[in-house]
DNA sequence: TGCATAGTCATCGTATACGATTTCGTACTT
DNA sequence: AAGTACGAAATCGTATACGATGACTATGCA
């Protein structure tokens, strides 16, 4: 398995989508201080390109910049997960449902099949490995969304959320049953070609009811 | 007049604004070709920050870049004006209903006042003035907006739309009237503190509604 | 002993220089 | 006359180099 992407194109391409991998998968954790020289060297790679890369990470929002001082990845205070969650719903939910009636059969298959996984990744829970499931499920919701604008802001909220090292479900468990059923009723609701209002607003709910366990959680600790 | 911002911080930040400023009102016009060292000859600097201020403004959608070819203003095809207005009517709907329990009544007599601006400014019609107009109290509604992310997002909604040159009611000078109705509407479901679902969806569709105008004008040319 | 200040180190910001790619014009061939 | 191929000019992409700024540390004074 090659580290290095092939088709990588400019060298400011390689460093954004190398930055931005390690970030995502948890290499450079929350906090990480991104130094110039020392990320161009690892890459082989002057500090020209890598600057280009942390700009755009930065707006992005995966990464926080500093003038003179330096990047380091965007820590999730719970304040920015909030803010994070909430325009997600908004954006997740209109993708949703523009998406909804372009959806054919075998994705909706495809759907319930990566949803009943996640049933059964409820008897031996992994956060992880279901929090996995649970962005393949949604992306083949919104994925047909046929306005590139929303589908972008959909993606750039979930990354921004993969930069959670683990998981969401890993602070609230609980919500992990309930997100299955919902994830099913929203299917049903796609299949029999509900109202975009209806749907838009299921899928909206669905995200508010993660972040409101999540907040209700976080009062507890 | 100082030509140059004074607290302009470093040059990528001056490069930025200055050509930021030139594409929204319009000396760099749609296509405009934005050649790396004349900007840099022009604003007296060298070429690296002005290829971090390209960028920056390519992540907002305002430029157009194309590897080892070039940066050109943004166009506003039709299309993308659709993707734009259709982003923009959802964000600013959920920004003005998040918004809307925040307005105090000095800010809806200043919406108000605003509109009824617009009211006169219909006698002798003037799309341009109209349309800066239009911004102006549609800021008040959404600038309370508690997520800066969403807010961020409505901004840069409304500066691509910007850099159309002059102004949607060019092209539909008929929305221009119940506009001005809609926005009465507006301020009246704020004043009685209407459930956000509804402001929501009445801000949603006061957008839409142009967006429709001018899809239909569009048609028959 | 604690705080202020000066000096050094790490890191960023920008300029300049050169190599790479694309595009356009011109000349040649069919 | 039209199309193709070659070459030159324009422009971008990246590297290297140096100046500027902020952070840290050590030293001296209160």
């Amino acid at each position: 398995m090659t580290e290095t992407v092939l088709v990588a194109g400019s060298k400011s391409e390689q460093a954004y989508h190398a930055v931005k991998a390690r970030i995502v998968e948890g290499t450079y954790s929350p906090g990480y201080r991104l130094v110039l020289a020392a990320i161009a060297k690892d890459l082989r790679v002057s500090v020209v390109p890598v600057r280009e890369a942390i700009r755009r990470l930065e707006a992005e929002g995966l990464v926080k910049f500093e003038r003179n001082v330096g990047a380091t990845v965007a820590g999730i205070d719970p304040t920015e997960y909030l803010y994070t969650m909430q325009t997600l719903s908004i954006v997740e939910g209109a993708a949703t449902a523009m998406s909804a009636p372009l959806i054919d059969s075998l994705a909706i298959a495809r759907a319930r099949a990566v949803n009943e996984e996640m049933r059964e990744c409820l008897q031996h829970f992994d956060p992880v490995r279901f929090t996995r499931l649970n962005q393949d499920f949604h992306s083949v919701l919104f994925e047909h969304c046929p306005n590139p604008h929303i589908l972008d802001l959909v993606h750039r909220g979930w990354n921004r959320l993969a930069s959670l090292r683990s998981s969401t479900f890993r602070f609230v468990p609980g919500r992990a049953h309930e997100s299955v059923d919902e994830h099913e009723a929203l299917l049903q609701l796609i299949e029999s070609a509900a109202e975009a209002d209806i749907i838009e607003k299921a899928a909206r709910l669905h995200r508010s009811a993660t972040l409101d366990a999540y907040l209700s959680q976080a009062k507890n600790l």
